[in-house]
DNA sequence: CTTATTTCCTACTAAATTCATAGGAATTAT
DNA sequence: ATAATTCCTATGAATTTAGTAGGAAATAAG
């Protein structure tokens, strides 16, 4: 499996902040009440977030998270490459070079796995989430 | 990721099973010697190919592995599914149904993502991937 | 019939990863 | 001052991964 509860749970929290739109700052307990997520574990996820600059946070009473860009121009791409240690498809394209790269018959494989995953991943946008 | 160092192994070695032709069963020494996997773990992978249908046994001296399709009709979806728990995207598309499955807004891109998968893996024959 | 070779079967294990939980410090509106 | 909220660091249980280990069963060749 690629994706992580993690990964699932922050695209889902993105995708909650989208619908809020720009009403204020959306406390973490909202969040986790509608989404029924560990609220520890989601705060964790939002740290992330935002040191990642998808979320801007408001901290305080009356604090909560905002969305730094509009719905349309946040993809689930850019949000799954902040949570996921790697979206590569095998070890073989993450990083660091196998020795084998050079005589390995199936790594233009997994290169090409990895740019479909990529492709359908940037073409899902928090706007195009939400409206289903 | 997606794809574990079993899975990746279980593929080499189809590769190299296809690449000797129908030269009679290949003893898996050959096999781990060229491909440098460790010959237990390769082991355990090759009988649940043999178990699949996807490789045929020949036990005792002289014995070995053999393909039972010629390389063009067998994918690298076919393998895969063999060796890998689950190809899916995320738990969401894994068989148990979630409760959210009717109102969660992610399960289509779930969905699309799994099928982008299939259809790369399903596009590589073992006799594309020995061709280059 | 004996021996060497090879697959088959079952159990175990070390390390890493995942999915949290816990406690409290820092910040801010009221 | 107080209540609400984010931020930071540490810890832990369960699961998965990537093997290792030992021997039983089958078979070809001498």
């Amino acid at each position: 499996m690629i994706v992580s509860a993690k990964g699932r749970y922050a695209l889902r929290v993105m995708i909650a902040l989208a619908a809020r739109g720009k009403s204020g700052p959306v406390p973490l307990k909202e969040l986790t009440a509608e989404e029924e997520i560990p609220h520890k574990f989601l705060e964790q996820i939002m740290t992330e977030l935002v040191k990642a600059g998808l979320v801007e946070s408001a901290r305080g009473k009356n604090g909560g998270y905002l969305l730094t860009r509009p719905p349309e121009e946040c993809t689930a791409a850019d949000i799954l490459r902040v949570t996921e240690a790697s979206l590569a498809s095998a070890e073989c394209t993450e990083g660091g070079e196998c020795p084998r790269a050079e005589i390995c018959p199936t790594l233009p494989m997994w290169k090409a796995l990895d740019e479909a995953i990529d492709d359908v991943l940037k073409n899902y946008t928090l706007a195009d989430l939400l409206s289903g």
